[in-house]
DNA sequence: CAAATTCGTAACCATTTTAGATACAAAACA
DNA sequence: TGTTTTGTATCTAAAATGGTTACGAATTTG
């Protein structure tokens, strides 16, 4: 499952948002109507991010789910760790084993691997520069200038 | 194919190497060997290299291939470039349409849409950092390293 | 010219991944 | 007690992935 972290992006978001406001629970029924899945898809990645402590839920009517800490205190990088549980790679590397018998070929997958560590730590830091707070404000904002634009 | 890039990097790396002693084409097979892959999916990538003008091949005995500029004069960028024709996102994006009737789920893919490009931006940038000469340059220190190590 | 070698590419196949559906138990509340 | 909602396991359809087979085209060599 690998668009698991736009699904997990989404949900913080909207629980962010949501909780901004009101302060009611968000049932994954409604969650997965605005990320457009389904339910269960949405609580497969609801219990992710619970284990990663960054989501509550509560079973039964009223129930649903909210954040478990303030938005402040994490970003979309906690979020991607979150979901990214078996450290996948973005870049994958090579599919079989290299060949043995070739001299560069272990020097050549080493490199490889530790030039992938950089770029991914490079998208990483990127994605940590955007926390769920702001995330929120700017649902806020875009929100409010798309219903702006609608009136004109 | 996904670990096409690791196959197009060990390519230019292992052509860039074998052009700085001897001037021989390279066969498939040997990079097929070297890779640990086949020569056919060898031949696929070469196929893309060869349309981003990084890579010539010549077919007949004695044929092979090699590349087409010089090797500080193309990025690791480049060959990701090169392979990813389809302009595939390293994060993918929702999986269906997003929900219609709600109004903060446009808004949140579209935000996420912007804060995607910015981290694969950033780890291209990464990529960008490395020429495929001092590739090559890498690939010998690290081989002449690693025999030095071997006679102890 | 004929044979051998190497590339180019299409077509096909097996396995894995992905996303979703179904199903049902557990929790919580009216 | 019955209804709502989560938690999770299992199954399935579709797509992606990586590889193989096949065969034609180019090129060199005998």
């Amino acid at each position: 499952m690998n668009s698991q972290m736009t699904i997990a992006a989404h949900i913080v978001g909207f629980l962010a948002y949501a909780g901004r406001e009101h302060d009611a629970l968000v049932t994954s029924d409604d969650l997965a109507s605005s990320i457009g899945t389904s339910p269960v898809v949405v609580r497969r990645v609801l219990g992710l991010l619970r284990a990663a402590g960054l989501v509550t839920s509560k079973r039964g009517p009223a129930g649903g789910s909210a954040l478990a800490v303030p938005a402040r205190s994490f970003t979309l990088k906690d979020v991607f760790n979150a979901v990214n549980v078996s450290e996948r790679r973005l870049l994958p590397t090579h599919p079989g084993e290299v060949g043995e018998h070739c001299t560069v070929a272990p020097v050549i997958a080493e490199y490889l691997e530790e030039v992938y560590n950089d770029a991914e730590a490079a998208l990483l830091a990127q994605l940590d520069q955007v926390d769920v707070e702001s995330f929120s404000q700017e649902i806020v904002r875009r929100t409010l200038a798309r219903r702006a634009s609608r009136l004109s």
